[in-house]
DNA sequence: GCGATTTTGGGTAACGTTTCCCATCGGGTG
DNA sequence: CACCCGATGGGAAACGTTACCCAAAATCGC
């Protein structure tokens, strides 16, 4: 009794010989080529649905496509990631593209690195890279190797297309906002960014630069309070201690992200404030837990689905033809009022 | 002026001439295989960081090895699944081997479907499958084309292996929680699953069954209260405006995961009750916002971490021997009581 | 009708690795 | 000293697909 043979994996050849026709035939009825009639068409076809017949990724990908996409995602957590992703994969739906998501680190170059050289040596027809950390001159050196478009990163390149929300108008929209309600003390929690290379790319700084601008031009200048910390639960959570210590407190916090305004929550809760009563709160990204009932959080959102959408589109576009000059889309947040903004105390 | 020529990609061969050995022998040192000398393989290794040379993954899968590993995600909005990824990539870490996510879809057994064709076309090495909601045989089906271990369904195979937590435990400790408060009346909101070969296999199931026996063990058969809806906001949304309508209203609701929770919260706070004052509200699956200060939902953690861990070990033994027996790993959940859960009015 | 052109189909050489061999070389054994 | 053996290195054939050709047949233009 031998043991069952490992079942040999159905070949363009066999799908050849059982139509009866040349391996070449085949793959130009695959690929939908020129030089195949109608009567071979389905002939080879009817021979790829009878034999169960699917093309080996790995043998095209050493003659050219492996008909993947790789779309790189720093921090899996991020709850906003999934509209951009849905928008990717709705708009390769209908093509015969797969998409794969490669697992960065939080905040952490070298993985980022791991995962986009992975992404190359699988010969990966495009890559999306979403909110990367990576120095500019690591982008670059991707998108020569690959046709790639970056969501997330302000600034042109000659090489890769970009996708960005427009970080400065989000901004300065829930500033307006909270200012038509009454405030003028209106603190703002950043996320710290040190390296130069990336600095004025980078959403956060947009973000700052956006309340700074606000501001200024609806004349509070004087009232531009910026605590500096990250965007995370926990520095939300040391920016809200901090503000609080101020003299001055400020009726009003507009934290960089919502997961930043999960920590302003908590700390404020802690110290017995009530919100809005007390002090007024807003995030950024309105990502799904913004909108439990519990927490209710007035926030800006960023068009994920057609972010998504649009780098996918770029990307397409950019693999049809590697030196088309490269695109800028900049989309438009919208603000959306919710339960942790109202009016200042008397 | 030529466009600059879009320069060749370093291969084994340029190693080979570069180190003037043949390319057998850059391909044994890349392997660590026998029969290369201390010397060959010092030499070999500096012509490689000299060329930047990096092997091309298509190439090797078509003879074997893609050092590539998928991971099969149906929804990447389950807050649940980064836990079991960090636990996967920990593990994978110090190997050669490289993650990528394939994302489904919610609910849909042809996105599962699609997604792991289009790994095992791209010769991976093999595949975690969490939660998937495929057939029993379609699992099957796909765990005899290449190495398999299934996450988050019960039941054994004789092809892969499947790691678990212990739902059925998890949901008995939270009823068991609640009767320790005080509680009798404890409803429970489950996802509602029809299929008949799936039925006993999934979580949901699971957790309904625990809940079922941890009642009547602890004397309140009388008191079982199940409304079947499913595992979103929504459908905690309406789960928990039926039990409002009962004539004897629940003093605790226990929902199948905390996304539903959210949903009973928002149906409570509409409804004017507070909770845990008038009700007391638990999840399952202890995601990132159960934490939140505002929410502070009292959920059961499931070792998401060593859940990824474990799989990701099974399935490198079975790589190593795709004969090997199938192991069943089941692990403990915990109980994280927060502020949503508490004595029942009097 | 006849040369020119288009359509149709196939042969075959890559693509970059791995793996099965075999050849050579030193040195130890009888 | 003949023989054998282990260690070391390399030649060459796959793996499955695509793309560049070329040949034959069918169609067209006049």
């Amino acid at each position: 009794m031998e043991p069952p043979a490992p079942q040999r994996r159905v070949t363009i050849v066999d799908v050849a010989r059982h139509a009866q026709v040349s391996t070449t035939a085949v793959s130009k009825v695959l690929r939908n080529a020129y030089g195949a009639s109608p009567e071979m068409r389905t002939k080879v076809r009817r021979a790829i649905d009878e034999l169960g017949y699917r093309p080996n990724a790995a043998a095209r990908g050493l003659r050219g496509q492996t008909y993947t996409i790789g779309v790189m995602l720093p921090d899996i957590r991020n709850p906003f990631f999934p509209e951009i992703l849905d928008g990717i994969t709705g708009h390769l739906a209908d093509t015969d593209y797969q998409v794969f998501l490669g697992p960065g680190g939080r905040n952490d170059e070298q993985a980022e690195a791991r995962v986009t050289d992975a992404m190359i040596d699988r010969g990966m027809d495009g890559i999306i890279l979403i909110a990367p950390v990576s120095s500019r001159a690591r982008l670059e050196h991707i998108a020569s190797a690959v046709p790639a478009v970056v969501v997330g990163r302000h600034g042109h390149s000659t090489v890769y297309d970009t996708v960005t929300d427009d970080d400065v108008a989000g901004a300065a929209m829930l500033v307006g906002h909270l200012v038509d309600l009454g405030h003028s003390r209106i603190a703002h929690i950043e996320h710290h960014e040190s390296d130069p290379t990336r600095i004025a790319e980078m959403p956060n700084a947009q973000r700052a630069e956006g309340y700074r601008r606000a501001m200024r031009s609806l004349g509070l200048a004087e009232e531009i309070d910026i605590v500096s910390t990250s965007y995370t639960q926990q520095g939300g959570y040391e920016g809200a201690t901090q503000l609080l210590a101020r003299p001055r407190r400020p009726t009003a916090v507009f934290a960089g992200a919502d997961i930043v305004a999960m920590g302003v929550l908590e700390a404020l809760a802690e110290a017995g404030l009530s919100v809005p009563g007390d002090i007024s709160v807003a995030g950024y990204d309105n990502t799904t837990f913004a909108s439990f009932g519990p927490i209710s959080l007035t926030s800006v959102d960023q068009a994920g689905r057609e972010i998504g959408g649009n780098a996918a589109r770029l990307l397409l576009e950019r693999i049809a033809d590697r030196r088309k000059a490269p695109v800028q889309v900049k989309l438009s947040p919208t603000l959306v009022p919710r339960r942790t903004t109202a009016p200042p105390p008397l």
